[in-house]
DNA sequence: GTCTATATTGTGATAGAC
DNA sequence: GTCTATCACAATATAGAC
């Protein structure tokens, strides 16, 4: 996709995209639904297609405005004064305040084709250059903030896990200076 | 739930819940339908009815199966000579073996009620185990598994990715000597 | 334990008037 | 750009015969 996104969407566009993004983290998935969208906008449902062609495109409006403004979060936590532990909070906070958005994100599979060009280059670089420009050990901080978020969201922690520390050991680890080309015994 | 899972059912409840692990991994949780179900077994929707009171029950006994065979497939690792490693290969390798069923198992929040007793406890030991009994450890290095294995499921891996390379990165830095955590002095 | 027949509900989507 | 009217379809689930 090229270009940004603001600049594609017409006012009426953000409206049917912020009131679906209303009813997913009300309801989940399932209450998104043209039907509701419509109802939360006072029209009826076929109106919708004056503006998206169809649902799929609606929700890839939704997926890559959460792309955007991921990104922008990131963006604020590298600038900070110890980067990876701002970057973990930043992640979390942004998936605990924005739960079925980000699950919705990071489920199935990203059609980057519908995503405006750099976003999500954009909400790398900052975990790139947090780890000292080495992907491998970026790719695996992401993974690591990626798994304690969702397996938090789905509940998968017993009750009386103490999440907290659990975030402090990973980072603590991720961090720690490490070898140019460790090679673990396989 | 009490007990175990084997005796707990028939043999036509198996084939059922065979019937839909196919579909699912055929076609996505989408393609598992009372009716899919049946047909691959010869019979008519209805039918199904007899074995389970809806579809909820047998889809956390799907969810419970999958438990069962990761359980033992970690198990097995567990007793390697270089456990952390083996968990991770046991653990991408058995979700990418049944990625469907490990994003069921996932995704979604766990119904602990319908999951036979001790099933999760047995999956989780070999883990805390290997991170040398260390809890908060164990569940970073669970959330680094799961997040390098959902984000490769879920195609957000770049297509350059060296997920290798990843994988090693993360191992290396979360089997690295810990210190002891700043708040307990034990 | 399986069948036929059907109820009920909900969905995305289109046609065409205004 | 919105409406009314409607299509086409698929889903879970139940009733009752055999």
């Amino acid at each position: 996709m090229a270009g940004g996104v603001a600049e594609l969407l017409t006012g009426r566009m953000t409206e049917i995209i912020d009131a679906a993004r209303d009813l997913l983290e009300a309801g989940g998935p399932e209450a998104v639904t043209m039907r509701a969208i419509a109802e939360r906008l006072g029209i009826k449902a076929p109106s919708l297609y004056k503006h998206f062609p169809d649902k799929e495109a609606l929700e890839a409006a939704l997926v890559a405005a959460g792309y955007v403004e991921q990104a922008e979060a990131f963006a604020a936590a590298g600038r900070s004064r110890n980067p990876l532990a701002a970057l973990a909070r930043a992640y979390r906070r942004w998936a605990m305040e924005h739960p079925h958005l980000y699950m919705l994100m990071t489920n199935r599979p990203l059609e980057r084709d519908r995503l405006p060009d750099g976003v999500e280059a954009a909400a790398a670089a900052p975990i790139v250059k947090a780890c000292g420009g080495n992907p491998d050990r970026a790719r695996a901080a992401w993974a690591f903030a990626h798994g304690m978020t969702s397996l938090e969201l789905a509940n998968r922690f017993p009750p009386d896990a103490d999440l907290d520390a659990a975030w402090r050991s990973g980072i603590d680890a991720l961090q720690a200076p490490h070898a140019t080309q460790p090679r673990s015994t396989t």
